[in-house]
DNA sequence: CTCCTTCGTGGCAGTCTCTGCCACACGGCA
DNA sequence: TGCCGTGTGGCAGAGACTGCCACGAAGGAG
């Protein structure tokens, strides 16, 4: 058992992702203050910046979640694979995962990419994760631990094009999300 | 001439940049005012935000120049070149601008490494043009309004790959800076 | 040169994000 | 049951940013 304590942070933490979530994509992103956020989670605003450092980290946190499991599958790959193959596979993970969310992850980066303030930040926890995902495949295959500019530039570059799928998943501009990233990150 | 009004207010804002940069570089970009800059740059806050949207953007504001630039040497390519010769190219062109302003550019680009607060906005302009760079190469050679996704992924490659070489150029990691950012935009 | 229009500037008050501090209460534990 | 530790909420305050208004200086017309 967890304790009760957990629990309850778990879930009052869970509450105001779901109700901020809900607030954003009925008035916009700037429209909604901390203050509304914690009335409708029935917490303090002392409590929420707890729970996030900033008003934006409610965006970002499913999205970290989503960065965590992309470093995740690298780790976990086959060690018989090379480095493009093993980016492959953990990217079309994540995409998997992204479209099987598709309601809530579609709301939550279409009001990512309307909040001007936020837009950045979240995309941008993946460009941080590059040199810890080049620093992963260069272990992997024994490697040093600086990772050489190769290694980092391929990572960058599918990053890039796996943010161009997210970009029009978004806006649902495709009826085969999955065939579509499997085109992309095979193109090169 | 351009009349003694416009050019009062380049001056004041060049120098509101100048002072900005200046402070950034000696005491941390979060620990600069906006008060402090205005002090040093002798204009009222208020004053402040007419020339700057908020804070940050004393920082984009050069960043944003050179994604100009980017796109102008883009558009004045010559026609019979393809895209990805075209990119190269100005990529290539914005790279040695930079090398050239090393100084400024070394202390812009590493204040905003530093400062957690703006780290992505700037690059995030670079972001901005994708589409736009996209919708340039492709009108170029007569093709849809709309680019291709092919097209947008290409561009949003060899611009992630770009962003490597800023990362390094700014940590001063290498001894020939131009040799590297050749050796990057040709290594696809 | 003078008057009048226009536009940028600066000050003021107010909102919102975010932080340090402290008192309190509730869950965990003996 | 009673103590201890940690999480919570309130309060005050700093700093970013905005709308509003009054003033002054640039530019243009007579």
């Amino acid at each position: 058992m967890e304790g009760l304590r957990e629990r309850k942070r778990a879930h009052a933490r869970a509450a105001t992702v779901d109700a901020a979530l809900q607030l954003f994509a009925e008035h916009g992103y700037e429209k909604v203050t901390v203050a509304d956020i914690c009335a409708a989670a029935a917490i303090a605003p002392r409590t929420f910046f707890r729970y996030f450092p900033s008003k934006g980290d409610v965006l970002a946190a499913p999205v970290q979640d989503l960065a965590d499991r992309l470093v995740e599958t690298v780790m976990a790959a086959p060690p018989d694979l090379d480095d493009r193959e093993v980016l492959r596979r953990a990217l079309r993970e994540v995409g998997e995962r992204i479209v099987a969310h598709e309601g809530p992850m579609g709301v939550l980066f279409r009001v990512v990419r309307n909040a001007e303030e936020v837009r950045t930040s979240p995309w941008m926890s993946l460009e941080d994760h590059e040199l810890r995902i080049a620093g992963y495949l260069t272990a992997r295959r024994g490697g040093p631990d600086d990772p050489d500019w190769r290694t980092r530039v391929d990572v960058a570059r599918q990053l890039a094009a796996f943010r161009v799928w997210l970009h029009d998943f978004a806006e649902q501009r495709t009826r085969d999300p999955l065939g579509l990233l499997d085109e992309i990150l095979a193109h090169r």
